[in-house]
Formats: structure tokens, C-alpha cells, sequence
DNA sequence: ACACTTTATGAAACCAGTTTCATATTTTTT
DNA sequence: AAAAAATATGAAACTGGTTTCATAAAGTGT
């Protein structure tokens, strides 16, 4: 029993009318009459008839199908985006090509990947977060055409919408609580790595933050790792040399506060009495750890969903002259126990 | 400034060759004299020409993307699985089109609309992790033709690989330690949610372990629950009643575990020192939580990896008759402190 | 020098749809 | 009743590639 292909010239054959009459009955478009309409359809029906959706897309110039590109690293963040996105492309009947960036090195390797993706006609649009890119591949990309939106960076000399999170601000309520609710002056931060554009503006809001409030920022109570648990580990036992001088360390992430978390519990130091120890991101498990760690919450969930409809926009307006936009989320302290308080 | 599309036969007029002859360099398949192939592969350079996908698909009647399924809640697992996979796939040129699974009565929404992916023929082959499925929605995939890998579910019978994971071995090694070590003799089990495959898994090899140590299973010690964080704390209120007559919790996830655990410290209880508390997963965090929580350890990014390489070898060697293959990775204990020991 | 294989190329068919255009039939307007 | 507009349909062109087939030239063996 040979399973033969159906397509539509044989939908058509069996209803005796042309495939022209077949497409148009699919797509609801043109004149069909009733009677003809009907008999298509019972056919169609009848044989289960799915007509394929590489042609569709070849003739339609559409793929139904939009890139997204993520971080492999992303942590906490991966699965939010994603359920973000996916609410709002599943709803519009569009489909996901996932890339992950490959860590390391690698990364270039992946990112030739996706850009080929695009060059290809892959997809109708794609969204972006690639946190290490830089100007000279986003220029190749812009070449190819294709709508794009990224995510926490701002490319819009390119043409392209980007989806912000106001990491400054972020970092600025959290050293107002610290200030103002805890009376700490001294405050040690741990950067992340410095190609990482959020770290910077994290510690951009811890400076400004101190200076509103009238204090010194101390060269050597500021430290640098690279985002992980593990550095975070390791970067405490540079930081135990002004334990001694300092109230609070403010962590650029949940992973590194975790590890400093660690490691102080090691050497009997109690994180959120004797010294506070705050994050950022907030971590799906950041409530759960012992002490309960305070940190600055990104919305995640929402910059997926706000990204999505954004390309969809793009995708299906294509010759809008709207200028390139910018969408800045707010973020949002979420004070637990590390801190000090409770 | 119009940007002309360029196509293979506008690289051929260019050239002076037929389309045909493109075809050829660009595949390097049938022959060429490398005079043309040096006049076209430099004219493909000059204009950096790229393929359509969406025609080679067509025409190749190959896709080269996998189809992904995977659940909306599946929590730490979905960024190792998609690890394990887009390694794989990467590495020979393969695009992931993910499919999040809805959460709530919605599934069988994204069920239908992943079925579609297949029957439009969006993909060559699928890695379907969906553990409500049924066999009404398997035979319709069935039908597909389109070769398929199912995660964590037995569908041998349909002519399908699946990729398991030895939950049952899993339970067993746990209670093995609870008795043999900690030589616990009442220990409650808090069951997921009865659709759950691996949550009957590991409640069969509770039970079977009990058995195999001499003990009895108490009907009042075993309880039921739905997989959640919320959920763990809710069956911890009704668990109370026999809370003075087990030393042990084997919870069936760890986010249950999680759940417990947080709400007997709230009533005082210490976790791993009055009564054990035990998860199953091995979450990323669970490590971090205090007590760090002794779980069993679930291989996702093999699963991911061992599924896509099997799903490539399907997809490329179509008419193998092997029959549909069942390959089990096996759990691993992971001992923390909640166990009571350390 | 002749048959046979290998190399090289293009025309045309093919993949499975959509869309334009021409034509025929109705229906509506004047 | 004639003209205009709306409805209905199919042939053929089109999307942008790959592949088959035919043909010709070059190389090899005897």
C-alpha cells in the first residue's frame, strides 16, 4: 500500500475544477461559488488534505515563522522569554526557530549560524538577544532585510526596535533601600563582565545611586567577575579583605550572590546579619534560598511578549516608515531577607 | 536605490551560464570544469549571493529543522533539553522550530497546532517530549510519516524511538539510602499528578523498594499532590497529622520538596534534622536551598543530545527498517544534607 | 582510427503551491 | 434591452531552486 502524496492538483482532479479553484477555496480568497466551494471542501475533507507549507511559503514570500536567538547562558531568562514569545506568536499562528548562542568562543560560530538563517529566507523577522554582538554584525544583518528586534540592546541607527530593561534604575532603588531603609554607607558591588552592557548600567546606577545620597564611592570596595555562581564563589575571598570595612555587597546577579551567599555560610559569616548580600534578576529560585535574597526582578516574561508583538507589527506592516522604537521596562525591587530586613 | 533580489538564474546570466550549472557549484554535485566553477563562485562571492531556503526546501523536499515539543512547565529541564538538542543539531546544520505545550486545558490547542507543523510538512523529523499525550493524537502523528523521537514516552508500538529515563531505578536507590543509611522505617511519599508517567514510575519503585527492605506501605503515608511549589505546601498541611510518626518525605519532585520544606520551617520543624525531606529532579537550585536537597539527579541534556542524534539518523537513513529503539538513561543519586546526612 | 567512457553544459521538467489575466456567465443598473 | 458590474472559473505564469535527460566534447583503451 503505497501512501501517495496529496497536493492540490489532485484535490482538484477529484472535484473536476482547476487547482486555481482549490487555492482559492483554502485561502477564502477570489470567487468561488457555493456549490464548488462545498465540494472542495468535502474532499478535502475526506482525504484529510494539508497542503505543504514549503510551497505555500515559497509562492506566499512568508514563512510563518519567526527567529529567535538566545543566549545559551541565559539562565533563569531562557524559559521566561521564551513563554513570552510563544503566548503571542502561537496565538497569531506563527512558529519559533529557536537558535542558542553557543558559549565560549563559539559564539561566532553560532551567530554566522543565525545570520545565515536570515540571509536564507528562513524566517519573516527575527528577535535578537545577543548581548556580546557588536556594530559590525548587526550591519550585516540589517543588510539582509529582514524585521528585527532586539533585546537589551539599542540598534535603532540600524533600523531596528529594541526592547530595553531599566537596569539603572534597578540598581538605584536598591541602593535607595540600602541607604535609606538599612543606613548603609558602605557598600561593596561585584561587576559582571565588562562586554555585558547590563553590568554596566547596573554599576552605572550603584555610582550615581551613592552619589545622590552623598556618598563616596570607594575604588576598592567595587569587584569584578563574570556572572556565574563559581565567581561568585572565588571573588569573595578578594572581597574578605574589607569585610570587615563594609555593611552590604550588592552582587550584579542572583548566581554571584549565591556564591557569595556560600561561601560566607563556610566562614560563619551570616549573610543578612552580619553582612547584606543583594542580588539582581531575581532568579526563579532567588525566594527560596536561605536567607531569601533581596534583589531587583526583570521582567523577563514581558520583554518576550512585548518583542513578539513588536515583530509581528514589523513583519506584517512592512513599509511603515515608523521610526525605530524603543520600549524601556521598568524593574522592580523585590526586597526579601538578605538585605536585613524581616 | 532598489535592492534587486538576487536569485540563481540572475548569478547565471551574470556568469553566462545556465541556472543549472549554478545549481551544480553551489552543491557541488554532478560536474563542473573549474574555469566555471572559479567564474561563478566568484561572482557568488562579489554579490554574496545566498540561496532561498524556502526553494531548496521545496525542491530538496527537505526542511533540514527538527521539530521540538516541549512542556510550557518543564521548568529546569526545558533549558538542558534544548541544550542537549541544539548541540546535536547545530553541529549538522539542523534549525530547531520549537513548540511550547500550553499549560492548563489548552494543550491539546498547542497539541493540534504542532500536529499541523507536521502534516504541512514544516519539518523532516520531531523530538515530542508531551506527557499527556494519548494514543488518539499518536496514531494521528503516526500518520504524518514524518519520523519521530518521543521523550519519556513508550510508543514503540506506532513505530517510534523514545528516549527514556529509569524514574523507577531512581526511587529505588533513594529508599535504598533512606533505609540502608539513615535506617528510616516510616517514610511518606508525596505523589505528582496521576496523568504523570514518571510520577507513577517513582512511586512504583517507592513501593517496590519498601517491599524489597521488609517494610510495609502505610496508605496514610502517601499522599497526592500536583508537582508544584504551591502544591508541596499544601499537602504539607494535611501530611501534618502523621508528621510524628515518619522520619522520612520522599517527595516526587523537587519543587514539592520545596514546598515542604519551606513550610516546616516555618512551623519550626528543621528539614534533614527532625524529619528527612527528599526531592526528584535535581533542579538547578537545588543544591543552594538550605538544606541543600538530596534528590535524584534526571540526565535532560543527554536525553536532549542521545534524542536529536537518533532523530538525525532517522531523518537520513528514511527506508532503515531497524526497529523502533528504546534507549533508557539512567538517574543518579545525588546526596545532600536534607537526607540527614552531613 | 574507432568504440567507449568520462566530463561538461543547457533545456526543460519538476517541487506544490499562488496569482494574474482572460473569458464566460450572471446579476444589477439605467 | 443594452450597458455595466459582479461572480465564477481555468490556463498559464510565477515563486526559486534541483534534477533528469539529451547532446557534445574530450579523454582512454585497443
Amino acid at each position: 500500500m503505497v501512501h501517495l502524496k496529496l497536493t492540490i492538483s489532485k484535490i482538484a482532479e477529484l472535484a473536476g475544477v482547476s487547482k486555481a479553484t482549490v487555492s482559492r477555496v483554502i485561502n477564502g480568497s477570489g470567487y468561488v461559488s457555493k456549490e464548488t466551494r462545498e465540494k472542495i471542501l468535502e474532499i478535502i475533507r475526506k482525504y484529510d488534505f494539508v497542503p505543504d507549507s514549503k510551497a505555500v511559503s515559497l509562492s506566499k514570500k512568508k514563512t510563518s515563522t519567526i527567529a529567535l536567538i538566545l543566549p545559551a547562558t541565559s539562565g533563569p531568562f531562557y524559559g521566561e522569554v521564551i513563554r513570552g514569545v510563544e503566548e503571542v506568536l502561537s496565538n497569531e499562528r506563527y512558529f519559533i526557530l529557536l537558535i542558542a548562542l553557543d558559549s565560549g568562543q563559539n559564539v561566532s560560530r553560532s551567530r554566522e549560524r543565525y545570520i545565515s538563517a536570515l540571509r536564507e529566507g528562513r524566517v519573516d523577522g527575527a528577535i535578537i538577544f545577543d548581548p556580546t554582538i557588536g556594530e559590525k554584525a548587526v550591519a550585516r544583518i540589517s543588510k539582509t532585510r529582514v524585521p528585527i528586534v532586539f533585546l537589551l540592546k539599542d540598534y535603532r541607527s540600524f533600523g531596528m526596535d529594541c526592547i530595553m530593561v531599566d537596569n539603572f534604575s534597578g540598581s538605584v532603588s536598591m541602593v535607595k533601600h540600602l541607604v535609606e531603609e538599612h543606613n548603609y554607607k558602605n557598600i561593596a558591588f561585584i561587576k559582571g563582565p565588562s562586554v555585558s552592557d547590563d553590568s554596566e548600567e547596573r554599576f552605572r546606577g550603584f555610582v550615581s545611586s551613592l552619589k545622590i545620597h552623598g556618598l563616596n564611592i570607594r575604588e576598592d570596595f567595587v569587584f569584578s567577575s563574570d556572572f556565574t555562581f563559581e565567581g561568585g564563589r572565588r571573588v569573595f575571598q578578594r572581597l574578605k579583605k574589607v569585610l570587615n570595612q563594609i555593611e552590604a555587597i550588592f552582587c550584579g546577579n542572583d548566581e554571584m550572590a549565591l556564591g557569595v551567599i556560600e561561601e560566607m555560610k563556610k566562614e560563619g559569616i551570616r549573610p543578612g546579619k552580619d553582612v547584606a548580600v543583594v542580588g539582581f534578576d531575581d532568579a526563579f529560585w532567588a525566594e527560596h534560598i536561605d536567607p531569601p535574597l533581596t534583589t531587583v526582578h526583570q521582567p523577563m516574561y514581558e520583554v518576550g511578549k512585548i518583542a513578539a508583538q513588536r515583530i509581528l507589527d514589523r513583519v506584517e506592516n512592512p513599509n511603515s516608515s515608523e521610526n525605530p522604537l524603543k520600549i524601556v521596562l521598568q524593574t522592580k525591587l523585590i526586597v526579601r531577607k538578605s538585605c536585613g530586613c524581616g
